[in-house]
DNA sequence: TTAGATGCCTCGAATCACAAGGTATATGAT
DNA sequence: ATCATATACCTTGTGATTCGAGGCATCTAA
């Protein structure tokens, strides 16, 4: 029935968000701009996609979350907890491992 | 409607599959194995996704097929066009877009 | 009062990668 | 001879992930 494991590069939102949780604690809306800042307009990640990656981290025990009235607004920040930051470690290893991976392969001789 | 652009980081088979090809032709099953020891293991992509990727390639025009029987079998011999080339520059170019700024995100400071 | 920013959220669809299979020939071992 | 393994091509079903577009509500500024 195919168990199919995760894309082999996914998992790269996730560990954009653990990284900046690490510093601070920071809510949705913020961290979407956050990610287009932190990484030169390089990356993009629309609320769509960091809304559900939020609740998935906070639901597997990587994040907590707190409601926090700002203003007549509510807004709900997250921070990393100890196995959070452990899953930050893991991520962030393997990006390294898949990072290095294709510049190995771009560098190998061979183009003019 | 949902027009839907590409995954953010996808086409990172595309892009070795082209890689690979710069060098020298090669066949399918081949291409398979080289990718994952010029990635140093790091990367492992199975046929089901190099075949596809490779037709598809070939029906946009950056890759043309040649048919070779090689000892009872059919090689099917993979080699860049001029169109290929510019795409495997594109894609060059996007990826080290992202992965300059998932590192410009890792190493911002802040962290321990 | 209307538009835009803030701030949360979800849903449907597109895309992609994965595992698992299926076909066929060759080779090496039993 | 026969059976397993390697080579070599392929497709199909499914699952995971992301994308876009929206909905809801409040605040601020024109």
């Amino acid at each position: 029935m195919a168990k199919s494991n995760p894309p082999f590069m996914s998992g790269v939102p996730e560990l954009l968000l653990l990284r900046l949780l690490d510093n601070r604690e920071m809510y949705g809306y913020e961290l979407v701009r956050a990610i287009k800042e932190v990484t030169g307009e390089a990356i993009s990640l629309g609320e769509g996609v960091i809304y559900p990656v939020l609740h998935s981290l906070e639901r597997t025990g990587s994040l907590k979350a707190r409601r926090k009235p700002v203003g007549g607004r509510t807004r709900v920040y997250y921070s990393l907890t100890r196995q959070g930051r452990g899953r930050l470690a893991d991520l962030q290893e393997d990006w390294r491992r898949i990072q290095g991976g294709i510049e190995t392969a771009l560098e190998s001789p061979g183009h003019a």
